[in-house]
DNA sequence: TAAATAAAGTTGCTTTAAGAGACCAAATTA
DNA sequence: TAATTTGGTCTCTTAAAGCAACTTTATTTA
C-alpha cells in the first residue's frame, strides 16, 4: 500500500530515507557516480521498468540530487547528473558497498576495488571517528541531552 | 508489482539495499542502535503497522542483522537486539544522518548532537580516505580493471 | 526525401506489498 | 479468576511496482 512519507520528520536519518531510501533510487545514485548520465543506459543497467525509472528520476531531480541537461545528440537527449548533493552521498554509498562486502560477500567474485586516483592505493574502509580520529562503534556514543525522538535511551 | 530482489547481484551495494534498503528496515536498525529492544517499543516509536514490523523484523533476524532473545518479565516477551552485523551498519547511519542534517536540515530544530563517550567531543563528519587518510570525494575514485557491472566508465 | 531508428516518456493493465484495524493466544499481574 | 500486556496473525483496502504497448520528437540511414 502506500509508502508512508517522512517529508517532516525531525529525524535527519528518515528524512534522507525519504529521498533515497527507495528501492532504485540509491541504485540510481550509484550508477550515476559510475558514470551513467542516460535515460537508456539507466534503464539497461539496472533492468528497470521504464515508468519506475521517469519517476525515480524525476524525484531525484525535485530532490535536487540530479540535475537533468540537455545533451544534443541524436534524438531528443538528455543527461542527467549528479548535483553537489547527489555526489555528496559519496560515504554512504561507500558505507554501504563496504557493509555488503563484509557480511554478503559474493561467492564467486571478488569485491568492488575502488582505488583513489592520487595514489593508486584502495580506498580506506570507511568508519566513524571521534574528535581525535580515533575509530568509534555505535557503543561508545551518547546523545547529550536524551533528546531523541520517540524514544529514552542513549544507545546499544 | 513485486519490488525486485537482489539475493544474486554481484553488486554489493545492491545485496546490501536487499537486506536494509527498504523504507522501515534501516529505521528500525536506527532505533535499535538508540537501545530499543521490544517489539511494541518499534511499533509505538516508528509509527509501523503491526504486520510490516514482524515481517520487517523477521527478516532482520533471518538476515542476521537483529537476533531475538527470549526476556522473560511479563507477558510473552522478546527482546530485539542488534547483532554485530547489525552494529555495523553504523556508519551507513551516521553517514545518512549527516548527509540529511546537511542537505535536507530541520527547520526549526538543530541536528541531533551524537558525542563520543570517551572524550565528550562531538562525532567527526565521516568521509571516505584514501590510504593517506586524506578526505577523497567520488571523483577521485577509479576501478583499475574497468570491471563495473553493466556500465564501462569509472566516475562521475 | 522518405523510412527507419533511437531516446525518453506515457498509458493501461496486472500483480504485489503496505497499511489499518480486528482478532487471538500465552504469560502476568491484580 | 479476570484483566493486561506482548507479540502476533487475518482480512480488506489502497497504493505502488512491473510489464508491455504506444507516442513523440529528433536523427540518422537508405
Amino acid at each position: 500500500m502506500a509508502r508512508k512519507r517522512f517529508d517532516d520528520s525531525n529525524c535527519s536519518v528518515a528524512r534522507a530515507l525519504n529521498q533515497v531510501g527507495d528501492w532504485w533510487s540509491l541504485l540510481i545514485v550509484l550508477h550515476a557516480m559510475y558514470g551513467t548520465r542516460r535515460f537508456v543506459d539507466f534503464q539497461q543497467e539496472l533492468g528497470i521498468a521504464k515508468n519506475i525509472l521517469c519517476d525515480r528520476l524525476a524525484r531525484l531531480v525535485d530532490n535536487e540530487v540530479l540535475k537533468k541537461v540537455e545533451a544534443g545528440e541524436h534524438g531528443s537527449r538528455f543527461e542527467y547528473r549528479l548535483t553537489e548533493k547527489g555526489r555528496d552521498l559519496f560515504p554512504v554509498v561507500i558505507a554501504l558497498r563496504q557493509w555488503g562486502d563484509k557480511w554478503n560477500p559474493a561467492p564467486d567474485e571478488a569485491p568492488l576495488d575502488l582505488r583513489d586516483r592520487a595514489t593508486g592505493q584502495p580506498v580506506q574502509t570507511i568508519q566513524v571517528q571521534n574528535a581525535m580520529g580515533e575509530p568509534i562503534t555505535v557503543r561508545d556514543v551518547f546523545v547529550p541531552d536524551a533528546r531523541i525522538p520517540g524514544s529514552k535511551k542513549d544507545s546499544a
